[in-house]
DNA sequence: CTGATATTTCAGTCATTATTGAAAATTCAA
DNA sequence: TTGAATTTTCAATAATGACTGAAATATCAG
C-alpha cells in the first residue's frame, strides 16, 4: 500500500499544477510539487513517503525539503517511536501567504531597495543620469510604499486582515470597516462576520 | 559613439540587478535587462541600440521585445523619417506595476482558480479527499479575496491608490482615509497630500 | 514592382539548472 | 561506543531554457 497509490486524481492535478506554477514563479518544479503534496496531505509525511508518492529520488526530496525549510514553509515534526522526520505545511493559508511574502521580501525586495538607495546617493553627472536617477527614485518610492502598506496588513490579526479584504467589492465598503472598529469601544463585539463576503 | 559607451555605471548596476531579479521571478534575465534599460532610458530605443548597449544578439533582443510586448510592458513608437521601431517603458511606475499584476493574474492566477474550482466540484470519496478538498477551498478563497481586493485598488485613480497606501503606517490611519473622501461632498478638494508619507 | 532596410523565425549550440546514485555524515537505540 | 537507520552532500548526468547566426519574411521609399 504505497502512498503513491493513495494520491487521488483530484490531488494529482493539484500537485502537477503547482509544479508548473512554481517554475513560472522562480521556484523549482520539484519543490512546488512537494509543497502541494504536503499542503493537501491530512497528516505529516516523511521524506521517503514523499519520494515514493511523487516518484522523485530520495536525494531530490531531501534537497527540496531543505529548500522549503529555508523558506520557512514547512514545519518539522517528530512522531513517537519513529526516528524519521515528518513534514507538514501550516494549516492556515493566510499564514503561508504571509511567510512567502515575508521571505521574498527579505531575499529580493530589500536588496533591490538597497541597490536603489545606493544609486540615489550618487551625484548625476549629466542629463541622462539625472533622468535615470529620477526613475529609480520613483521605483524606490513605489516599492517602499507597497512594503509599508503590506507591513500594516501583516500586523493585523489574520481574521482582521481577511475581513478587511473580504468585506466586499468597493473601496467604500472597505473604508466602512473603520466604523466596525471605532464605532464601539471593544474590538470585535457586535461584529458579525459578513457572510456575503464568504 | 555607441549607446553602450553611454550607459553610466549607475545604470549598469541597475540593469544587471533587474536581470538577476527577473530570473528569480520567472522572467528571463535578458528580458529583465532589456526592460531595465528601457526603464531608465530618457528616450525610446530601437532594437539595434538595445542589442549594442547590452551586447546581446539582434535576434535575442527581438525575442525579448516580443515577450515584453506580450506582457504589455512596452510601448511602440515610430519616429519621423525612420522606419525602425522604437520602444519605451511607460512613464508611470504604478502603471507598470498594475499591468504586470494584471498580466500575471490573467496568465497564472486565473488558471489556478479555475483548476481549484474544478477540483471543488468533484465529490470526495473518502476522508483524505475530503480533507484535500477543504484545503483547496481555503486556498481558492484566499486567492479569490486577494484578487477582489486588488481589483478595488486598481479601479482607483493612481493618485488615490498611492495616497491610500502612502498615508502612513497604521491601519487606523488608512481607515481615516474614509473621512477625507466622505466627510466632504467633493473628491479631492481640501485634501492636501500628506507629506510625511512622501 | 524592386531592392534596400528592418524584423522574425528557427534549428543548432551553449549555459544553466535540476536530478540522480553513491558515498559520507549524522543520529540515536541498544 | 557500536551499527543500523536516516539524512545530506556531491560529482556526474540529464533536462531545460537561453542565445545565436543564418535564412526567411516583412516593410516601404522610390
Amino acid at each position: 500500500m504505497s502512498i503513491s497509490d493513495q494520491i487521488p486524481s483530484l490531488n494529482r492535478e493539484f500537485i502537477a499544477h503547482f509544479g508548473e506554477m512554481g517554475s513560472k514563479w522562480g521556484i523549482n518544479r520539484t519543490v512546488g510539487q512537494i509543497y502541494a503534496l504536503l499542503y493537501v496531505s491530512p497528516q505529516a509525511l516523511n521524506a521517503d513517503e514523499i519520494a515514493e508518492a511523487l516518484a522523485f529520488s530520495r536525494s531530490n526530496v531531501s534537497m527540496g525539503l531543505k529548500e522549503l525549510q529555508a523558506w520557512r514553509l514547512v514545519r518539522l515534526r517528530h512522531q513517537a517511536g519513529d526516528r524519521r522526520e515528518y513534514f507538514e505545511a501550516p494549516a492556515d493559508v493566510w499564514e503561508i501567504f504571509r511567510v512567502l511574502a515575508e521571505e521574498r521580501r527579505r531575499r529580493e525586495i530589500e536588496p533591490t531597495l538597497s541597490m536603489l538607495r545606493t544609486a540615489l546617493l550618487e551625484t548625476p553627472s549629466n542629463d541622462a543620469e539625472r533622468h535615470a536617477q529620477q526613475r529609480m527614485r520613483e521605483m524606490h518610492d513605489l516599492i517602499d510604499r507597497l512594503m509599508t502598506w503590506f507591513d500594516d496588513v501583516q500586523k493585523l490579526a489574520p481574521e482582521t486582515a481577511m475581513q478587511l479584504m473580504g468585506m466586499g467589492s468597493t473601496v467604500t465598503k472597505v473604508l466602512e470597516f473603520k466604523d466596525r472598529l471605532t464605532g464601539r469601544s471593544n474590538k470585535q463585539t457586535g461584529v458579525s462576520p459578513n457572510r456575503d463576503a464568504l
